[in-house]
DNA sequence: CGGTATGTTGATCTCAGTCAATCTGGGTGG
DNA sequence: CCACCCAGATTGACTGAGATCAACATACCG
């Protein structure tokens, strides 16, 4: 355990922000919670905790992707987040981690006691309140999940995903338009409860209308911003084609 | 808005308790609250707040079934969360309402201004700690319902419904175990990110495995609540019949 | 250079969405 | 009391989206 021992973070430009919920801490508190907390680094597939470990600390991300995920009787994964800098993960259901967290790609994050974060909570009314705003944050994000996952076909969900990624400015330029994709494909497919064929399946799909080009397998142009937004709010699926009834052609002129 | 005056609630009883994250006030906690907020009484339909609606007021469920809804584009709508007695919902999003809530059966809420509750949390840690938990409580349970969508078919999910309401002292009798079910069909199929026929074929399937037993409409008897736990942790698909190549069969005496 | 992990595409089959018809129970008016 | 209506529940037939199996391509290793 000696990386948990308090180093010089060497991270001193702002808080990273994005969109609500993250960036809520002023400079000083993030100094406060920098002074109280250890920096760690993670390669791809470093394991922060597993579920049903005792919960005794917090984290924050710094950088990378952190995967937060559950396992099914039957082997399956599934991704419930993908933590990226500036979010809060790690809170104690019941003393234990609820899911595992594991870097989805080389990650930093700064882990802080809860016993410690609480107190601060105690003294700091600020404190308190950006905690909360931090879970509200991931509580949110949970719920657009289960929209996602509850009323949306495969190339919707990445449609979805995509446009997720493209407001994190660590994965996303907009000059270029290129949008970092810091998962495998079967990351993917675990995050929106498909199969890694269905989402290669959906990737195709969304390149042939002309909404995005794939790069390489770790990187995409998004080629149409709205068209991808357009498509999100689409119905799920087609109308059957009504093949045997009478055709309910116009009889036209006849 | 006449029966928004403070009134006598009327319901002296113990705090409703159910699993972790009701149940969590203290006597004189749920006292101090039901002191600053109202009791409101809802029929079936009867709207709470509605998506976007300025959200001034945090609510917490006496009695009933309160359901947390969002509808998208084409006019579907995933019912995100369903509220039971010793729930709390209604925590602003950016000061509005992130989703619309309305009584899924006669229900009983209690209304309590936000602004009041996040001074109570000041003043108190122990409220702050609370209502903490609550909120984790709802997002633990969103991440479940995560799980749900995207790892489990129609029937399992059905199963893991049914399942979270036998929890529920209020619509589940141990003795008989008859389970009251306070919300439509087409309700379901909404919660469960499916149909209301295919909601109705599940129940179906369950019933010929011999694992309920459904006595009308908005009432089963649970028959076998370890298969039902069993039926959870179990593929979500059967392998295809391999229709085509070698049957694979034990070429037994010939 | 073989070996392994990952990405991609094709073929096939199942689950669940869609349309449609029927059944049920609860009201309402005559 | 009954005929009627209407909303909700149920069942059947059909079909498309996506899971599964399989094969192959590509990249990244030691």
């Amino acid at each position: 355990m000696n990386q948990w021992s308090n180093v010089d973070v060497g991270y001193v430009g702002p808080w990273p922000s994005r969109e609500s919920g993250a960036g809520l801490f002023s400079a000083s508190e993030a100094d406060m919670i920098r002074r109280v907390s250890s920096l760690q680094h993670w390669r791809r597939g470093n394991i922060v905790y597993a579920e049903g470990d005792r919960a005794e600390c917090v984290f924050f991300v710094m950088a990378g992707v952190i995967r937060i995920s559950r396992c099914v009787g039957n082997g399956q994964r599934q991704i419930l987040a993908l933590r990226v800098p500036g979010d809060m993960f790690g809170l104690p259901d019941d003393g234990n981690y609820a899911n595992s967290a594991d870097a989805a790609c080389p990650a930093r994050t700064l882990r802080l006691p809860w016993q410690r974060l609480q107190q601060m909570m105690r003294d700091e009314p600020q404190i308190q309140s950006k905690v909360l705003a931090k879970v509200m944050h991931n509580f949110r994000q949970a719920q657009a999940r289960i929209m996602s996952l509850g009323q949306q076909n495969a190339c919707q969900r990445l449609a979805s995903f995509l446009l997720d990624f493209v407001r994190v400015p660590d994965y996303f330029d907009a000059e270029t338009s290129l949008l970092q994709l810091p998962v495998s494909r079967s990351d993917l497919g675990d995050y929106l409860g498909t199969v890694r064929q269905s989402t290669v399946r959906a990737f195709a799909q969304l390149e042939i209308q002309g909404l995005i080009r794939r790069v390489d397998s770790h990187s995409v142009e998004i080629l149409d911003l709205c068209g991808l937004e357009l498509l999100q709010t689409g119905p799920r699926r087609c109308a059957p084609q009504q093949g045997h009834g009478q055709p309910l052609q116009e009889s036209c002129v006849h």
